[in-house]
DNA sequence: TAGAAAATCAACCCTTTCGAGGGATTACCG
DNA sequence: CGGTAATCCCTCGAAAGGGTTGATTTTCTA
């Protein structure tokens, strides 16, 4: 038995029955070894600098910091890092700026065992790795201008339930300046109102409430 | 070892790294056996019938049926039958359905193992067991009015970008009475627009996207 | 680094829709 | 019977939404 080819692991996910089930997981597979868990984004990078894991899971959804700006703090502390976003099906957006942070896979808690340890392996040695799930959701939108930054903030603000005018004074601009932002916001997302432009959004993962 | 005392439980969760989760919590418990695991709410009743289970530890979100609807199945041919619901942090909404609907238990996949033993234990044992933060969070909003059958069609309507005359036609009524709709809907979810009345309605589990 | 492209900001006009009032009738349920 | 839900009607001012144009700044890229 080589024990230091094994692939060492870290998984970080606040439902402790998550992470108990990925230990299961990994505990039957004699190439893997799960050398430290995390609960909160600020801990998996505390645990990332400690142990330098070969492959990093992380979910999306952490109560800290969320599971993108912990892969971003991640990779810069080793830009060669290899982390695997661990979610329930979420919207594209979350997907694609994943992907763009860098990360490496994208699995699904509703993947059977082997898929997960198939993408697990894949991402060790190197390749990226999508589900064919993911990757149609993705191919969805492709070609779609997506929100600038202040069109996403005046869409979380939509979500809240102000009217333009109260979008104008919290962001310090005319109410003629938000109007021509919520139609760009309606164009973009193909939506016939403000309230389907914010089920959209949410839908595919660009807000929250 | 006395084996017939132990608690014999049903999982039913559509993620397999859930179920494996856990699967191997119950495994390292003596006094509970895992005697059967489902995926959706067709086979969560199949499988209620076959085994019949001390304790049926649920998913709220299944694939086919919804966890809510399998539960009232299941009580339907037991009435006895214990029922944990597991998940994520909903809307209060749902939680309440649940109790209504006879479940006797409800556990987050955010809880501690030890907590979750527990609530197994005291459920099996004919108790209720709603943790804190649930019972919180339903308490927030008791007394207040909830939304008629016809209101919650509404707002699913205008959480589909649909108009007020939009509505009306589906709907089959007058554009002034969806008008009503609408604003008892808002009245009673204190929301100041109906973009924020889908949002509310969204965040506390009344409709899904 | 110069120039193109995108984002942001702002203004005009005009139509449609919403949301807040008011009040009223039917039907069902405990 | 009282209460609640559901239905419908009217008015009216306030927002939202659609079209267009243009200036300024930022950002990207050739």
């Amino acid at each position: 038995m080589t024990d230091d080819v094994r692939i060492r692991i870290l998984s970080v996910d606040d439902h402790p029955l998550i992470r108990e089930g990925i230990a299961a997981v990994i505990a039957n597979e004699p190439d893997m070894e799960l050398i430290a868990e995390a609960s909160t984004g600020r801990e998996a990078i505390q645990r990332f600098r400690e142990y330098r894991p070969d492959v990093t899971l992380m979910d999306l959804r952490l109560p800290d910091i969320s599971g993108i700006d912990s892969l971003i703090e991640i990779r810069a502390v080793n830009s060669d890092a290899r982390v695997i976003m661990l979610t329930t099906f979420e919207g594209d957006a979350e997907i694609e700026r994943a992907l763009r942070a860098g990360a490496q896979g994208y699995m699904l808690k509703s993947m059977p065992r082997k898929q997960m340890l198939e993408t697990i392996r894949r991402v060790h040695a190197g390749k990226k790795h999508i589900p064919s799930e993911v990757a149609a959701l993705l191919a969805e939108h492709v070609g779609e201008e997506s929100l600038s930054k202040r069109e996403l903030e005046v869409l979380q603000k939509i979500a809240g339930g102000n009217r333009n005018s109260d979008i104008a004074s919290l962001l310090y601009i005319s109410e003629e300046t938000v109007k021509g932002h919520v139609r760009n916001i309606m164009e973009k997302l193909g939506a016939s109102d403000r309230t389907e432009a914010v089920a959209i959004g949410l839908r595919r993962g660009m807000i929250h409430l």
